[in-house]
DNA sequence: TCTAGTGTACTAATAATATAGTACACTAGT
DNA sequence: ACTAGTGTACTATATTATTAGTACACTAGA
């Protein structure tokens, strides 16, 4: 796993969006364990803190929960996982629109854009 | 103009992608002149210095040139601008294909989605 | 009981961003 | 020549993200 992370956003909560990618494409089930704390960070190549507050920040959102020489797991809540599949869709899609309205396209060209890269990539 | 800056990216990065959208929408033409520093930083209430950092970005980048003591104005540049918003709208195409396809979406899906959202939003 | 692996809590240092304030150099127009 | 408005340069400070290092508490399993 290496991977190119932005400076224009703090890396913990790229490493937060990873794992809720993970979580949504159902790598990581519910009740899965994450890796520990120090083995992600050997993985990421980033500081232990830096995942700690990952982690952290993940519980806070309800997402995982941690047990005290355990580990941090996933929270085997399937609305929980429907509901963040929902929310990273919404706001992927959202950002998409906005960004295409404020260039000046309308919808036409929008969606034409779109079918001709689906058709393109073949996806 | 008042305006709700992320924390999730330096401001300047975030007055620049202003700029270049007034640009790309043809709010600002070629040879128009920019908001002084000054003023500018008035009017966003941010610090000058972030006003000087974001413009001397915008030259860098090749789309503005400055002249002291007249101010600082966009290239009159048909190609650039062109290009600039190309760039523009690639990226934001780009981010969004990527974002859905890492959540699992499919193209038919894919467009569907922005189907039902042009309608609804009637754009 | 011991040990390895876990999360957690600190302090400290560094780098980048943003703010604050001041000063200087250049240009156009009077 | 003068003035107002421009970009530019500089020092200093605060905040945040990140890194670095250390230590402690808890748990499972040998």
């Amino acid at each position: 796993m290496d991977i190119n992370f932005s400076n224009q956003m703090p890396i913990y909560v790229q490493i937060m969006n990873l794992i809720k990618l993970d979580i949504v494409t159902k790598k990581l089930r519910g009740g899965d364990k994450l890796l520990s704390v120090r083995e992600m960070s050997e993985n990421l190549k980033v500081n232990p803190n830096t995942i700690q507050r990952a982690y952290q920040e993940l519980e806070r959102e309800g997402i995982t929960y941690t047990q005290r020489g355990m580990g941090t797991f996933v929270n085997d809540d399937n609305d929980m996982i429907r509901r963040l599949k929902n929310e990273m869709a919404s706001e992927t899609i959202n950002s998409f629109i906005n960004g295409m309205k404020s260039l000046g396209f309308d919808g036409k060209e929008i969606i034409n854009i779109i079918t001709k890269r689906v058709k393109e990539e073949g996806i």
